[in-house]
RNA sequence: GGCGCGUUCGUCUAGUGGUCCAGGACGCCGCCCUCUCAAGGCGGAGAUCACGGGUUCGACCCCCGUACGCGCUACCA
């Protein structure tokens, strides 16, 4: 009598919402682990659940120095705090799989006592040839052969007494059908005569994926299992688990994946993935986790541009799509710009503060007040922080050479002498305001009979070296009398 | 190959049987504003809703099939 193996439904009751992003420390955060990470962060916010961070360190040869510090560091630079972590002590600790080894042994006696699981002696050698031969037969899957399952009990304790070595694999019960509910791919059903005897403990001892992650979903009392597309396939083992340990099943959601431009797997090879690369790139977080939180869902309007606290708000895992989404870089930049734009002058003077640490420029020769002058004229012209000082660094440094392109265009034979007469006037300003020095060219074009975009295109050259950036009267108003007058002379010079 | 998931403008998406010969956003193009560059405003090009069958008075929306894409198919996660 086959039994129906299956998930509870959407709308079961749940004590608490209690999420997880369960991440391998492979080095960094990737983008697409993010979006993960953030869904779960959200759902577990707008619930007022936990979001709890488990690290799936199960893979010894994967293993890379400082990559927990690694990821952790990106989260929490993400904004994504979690309620118990590596770092963070919870009643369900430890939160390192490679600390549960014990745990997950007993679950595995368990299971070998109740014969969902049994011993398995079998050589690499011999799983490869079996692999072979059921190619060559042209067998339509490839599947552990449960050759081990027949042993005796005597032949098991003889080997293990021996020191053979041997893992602990899932006793699969063929014919029958494993169904569950995912709230996002809906009702998704599997043959166990598809589902391989999996290898639910190692030879070194370590559980596989399969095997800690349901032992610790079950322990951790987690009541949402949000993770990628990529893990749907191996879900019916996960359920096949849930049941044979006689568990109570996590709701499941599978989240789309992210494509690169090509539309396969987003992958290293074309481009940043990292969420360290988009910070050392200057994207703000905010903008990073705005652009990513859309990339999958949305809240069924057309609202585009959210804060954090927004996205808790409205976020539900109902409205994630079902179908994989392309990183545009383009409009995260967009969105980035938004982000910038949206900002308050002392918030941005805090960045651009720190982006002058960071470069060759030195801090102590630009006020507070300078400062914020520029930020106010540039804040429309720059998409990332680090522009105001590439957009306009002549706010930073005078000029030394003039872009080629505006010299031709206007500095004409008679410019100087125009640029002399409006010079002459600048000096004879007292603690000009922007209205004065705009009164002030007025006059000089009247005077000289020229429209006064003939002195303004030149005299911006000569200030800022280019022929972009902000109003003119701003320029002159923030690098000031002395400045302007010796940026002419120097032109003067320069340009003849 | 097998199994699973998916398929609306180039991209992200809205759309839950009639209001859609499909709406918004990014990008692109044009115009306006203007001392430049932006920002902003206005407008435009851009999707036979993958294809083919059904169901229905009526399908982007429901069903079936096909194609294509992606994922999984490890003692990796």
């Amino acid at each position: 009598m086959p039994f129906i193996i299956f998930a509870p439904k959407f709308g079961d009751f749940v004590s608490e919402t209690r999420v997880r992003f369960a991440p391998s420390p492979t080095g960094y955060l990737h983008v697409g682990g993010l979006r993960t990470a953030l869904y779960n962060f959200l759902f577990a916010r707008k619930n007022n659940g936990k979001f709890i961070l488990r690290i799936e360190d199960t893979d010894r040869n994967r293993y890379v120095e400082g990559a927990v510090e690694n990821l952790i560091e990106s989260l929490k630079w993400c904004g994504l705090d979690y309620d118990e972590g590596p770092d963070k002590a919870g009643e369900f600790g430890p939160y390192m799989q490679s600390q549960r080894l014990d745990i997950y042994k007993k679950y595995a006696d368990d299971l070998i006592a109740k014969e969902h699981a049994y011993f398995c002696f079998c050589t690499p050698e011999r799983l490869q040839t079996l692999k072979e031969e059921q190619a060559a037969q042209k067998l339509p899957q490839a599947k552990y052969d449960k050759h081990c399952l027949s042993l005796s009990k005597n032949e098991i304790e003889d080997k293990l007494a021996n020191g053979i070595p041997h893992v602990v694999r899932l006793n699969v019960i063929l014919n029958q059908k494993i169904i569950f509910d995912d709230i996002i791919r809906k009702r998704v059903e599997f043959e166990s005569n598809n589902v391989d005897d999996q290898v639910l403990i190692k030879s070194d001892g370590y559980p596989t994926y399969h095997m800690a992650n349901v032992v610790d979903d079950h322990m951790m009392q987690i009541s949402h299992v949000i993770r990628g597309e990529e893990w749907l396939s191996s879900t019916p083992k996960h359920v096949l688990l849930y049941d044979f340990f006689g568990w109570e099943k996590p709701i499941f959601a599978h989240l789309p994946l992210l494509l690169n431009p090509d539309r396969s797997k987003l992958s290293k090879r074309q481009g940043d993935v990292a969420v360290e690369d988009y910070r050392a790139k200057g994207f703000l977080k905010e903008a990073l986790v705005n652009f990513v939180a859309l990339l999958g869902w949305n809240a069924g309007n057309d609202k585009e541009f959210y804060y954090m606290n927004e996205l808790i708000e409205s976020f539900s895992l109902e409205r994630v799509n079902n179908s994989g989404a392309v990183f545009d870089f383009e409009k995260l930049n967009w969105i980035n710009a938004e982000h910038l734009r949206k900002k308050s002058n002392e918030e941005l003077l805090t960045l651009l503060k720190f982006e002058i640490e960071n470069s060759e420029l030195r801090i102590e020769n630009y006020s507070d007040s300078y400062l914020l002058q520029i930020i106010d004229a540039m804040k429309e012209r720059v998409n990332f922080v680090k522009e105001y000082l590439t957009k306009s660094p002549y706010f930073f440094e005078a000029p030394t050479e003039y872009e080629e392109a505006s010299r031709l265009k206007n500095w004409k034979p008679e410019t100087p002498e125009q640029l002399v007469v409006l010079k002459n006037k600048f000096t004879q300003l007292n603690n000009p305001s922007k209205e004065d020095y705009e009164t002030v060219l007025k006059q000089a074009a009247s005077e000289l009979n020229i429209s006064a975009g003939k002195l303004i295109h030149p005299l911006r050259l000569a200030l800022s070296g280019i022929s972009t950036g902000p109003g003119m009267y701003d320029l002159l108003f923030i690098l000031g009398k002395g400045e302007v007058i010796n940026r002419i002379n120097t032109a003067l010079n320069t340009l003849r």
